[in-house]
DNA sequence: GAGTTTGAAACT
DNA sequence: CAGTTTCAAACTC
């Protein structure tokens, strides 16, 4: 992948260290076989180190951390998601990735360092001829793979005029960088990093031959997956929390509460549906954000291993649902939340009880909502009046012709899913915070 | 850290 | 070209 040295003259000037120049035999090659690759580039990099060292090193180096971009889409229930993850800039900075190679002697495809035209340094292979020691042998083994194929060392994904400069890949609008042969995923939706397009942080195309791909442009289960990359929003999260804990608790019965089930118009009806599609996709999306709290916490926390703390920022979607089942919600948020408070916790929130009783509880509180939290007392105010958000909406919908919800009665789970929090102003705490 | 899964690369 | 084997990374637990 490592566009690294992988166009023609680009790898040679490697001066500093770049090791052997596929460039040179791709010369070569390129001569008997078609100036296809030849006459485009040259003069993009005339033999200096032009791209070579210096931009991977330092030069790219603002570029090299993990930069976030803004584009993204807005799905119900969860806030901004990245278009498309972090478009992998050959790894990170000077490091790289080192190879483990043990039965290939790092001189096949099938070694990333070998793969894109660099010795092995600082790798825990096995048996390594990826060196300049044996760059006899490793350059007939070079040989036989550009006979095999001409285009094996260069990186496979590229523009859409077949630049594999990384700069040039990076700055290229989505959906204009592709794969240059395609994945052929069957059991991985895309969704993985065993898919090249995928990790290469790119959609599939129509020369893809994937089964149930899911790395399109506008793919929820996409956008879940790297929601990971979100920076965090205490608000989401609320949002998520309080529509897992709406969607998990066993229906209530409106009739239970002593509150008729409102008469809604078809406008209500409609707008209620759309309501409640948006609870779910919210509460779907509550898995994928309390974990990624938590492993941000262990981040800041410096507890996890090194694995999770990158994790943290932006590692593997998959990690996030795993930590997801396995953890006790409750304890999670509670070791969670301290450490988070000052991103934005201070708020008061009004709600009102079962009994019609209005409560000013922090915000915090109502993390209670979450499953599991049932045991607290103190918090067994706030359950109670989650149990009474819903059809206070509800009932005040159905009752009065006004649909507008009477302002100050307290938090509707509804009103809480649209993002207005009803806060009470009041309520002392700068409550500044925010992310 | 050990064991499993996955899909590209290599091979037949 | 298709079917199989090999391989190292990604992933899971
Ligand atoms: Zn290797
Ligand atoms: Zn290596
Ligand atoms: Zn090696
Ligand atoms: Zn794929
Ligand atoms: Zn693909
Ligand atoms: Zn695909």
């Amino acid at each position: 992948m490592q566009a690294g040295s992988g166009q023609q003259q680009s790898a040679i000037p490697g001066s500093t260290g770049t090791p052997y120049n596929a460039a040179l035999l791709f010369q070569a090659q390129a001569g008997q076989i078609s100036g296809q690759m030849l006459a485009p580039r040259l003069a993009l990099m005339p033999g200096g180190a032009r791209t070579g060292a210096a931009p991977m090193g330092a030069g790219t180096a603002a570029a090299a951390g993990a930069q976030y971009r803004p584009a993204g889409v807005h799905l119900p229930g969860m806030g901004m998601i990245l278009k498309a993850p972090p478009r992998k800039s050959g790894g990170s900075q000077k490091g790289r990735k080192h190879c483990n190679c043990k039965n290939s002697r790092c001189l096949k495809l099938y070694c990333e360092c070998f793969a894109s035209g660099r010795y092995c340094d600082n790798c825990n292979c096995l048996s390594c001829f990826n060196n300049k020691e044996s760059e006899a042998v490793r350059q007939s083994a070079v040989e036989a793979i550009l006979e095999r194929n001409p285009n094996a060392f260069r990186p496979k994904i590229q523009t859409a005029d077949g630049d594999t400069h990384p700069q040039s890949v990076r700055n290229a609008p989505d959906g204009s960088v592709r794969h240059s042969k395609g994945c052929n995923c069957k059991k991985s939706s895309c969704l993985k990093k065993y898919c090249e397009c995928f990790q290469g942080g790119i959609f599939c195309t129509e020369i893809c031959k994937c089964v149930d791909c899911k790395n399109y442009d506008g793919s929820e289960a996409r956008a879940q997956v790297l929601s990971c990359h979100e920076p965090f929003n205490m608000q989401s999260l609320h949002q998520a929390a309080q529509a897992h804990a709406a969607l998990k608790r066993p229906r209530m019965q409106p009739h239970q509460m002593g509150i008729r089930p409102p008469v809604l118009s078809m406008p209500q009806q409609a707008m209620a549906q759309q309501q409640a599609m948006m609870l779910q996709a919210a509460s779907n999306n509550y898995a994928a954000q309390l974990a990624q709290l938590q492993s941000r916490q262990a981040y800041l926390t410096g507890a996890g291993s090194g694995a999770q703390q990158l994790a943290a920022f932006g590692g593997t979607g998959a990690l996030g649902m795993q930590h997801m089942q396995q953890m006790q919600h409750m304890q999670q948020m509670q070791q969670v939340l301290p450490g988070l408070r000052p991103m934005g916790m201070q708020q008061m929130v009004q709600v009102m009880a079962q009994d019609g009783s209005v409560h000013h509880i922090p915000a915090q509180s109502l993390m209670s909502l979450l499953p599991g939290a049932a045991q607290q007392q103190q918090q067994q105010v706030a359950l109670a009046a989650a149990a009474s958000v819903v059809p206070v909406s509800a009932a005040s919908a159905g009752t009065s012709s006004a649909p507008a919800a009477p302002a100050g009665v307290g938090v509707s789970l509804l009103s809480l899913l649209n993002g207005a929090i009803n806060t009470s102003s009041s309520a002392a705490a700068g409550a500044g915070g925010g992310l």
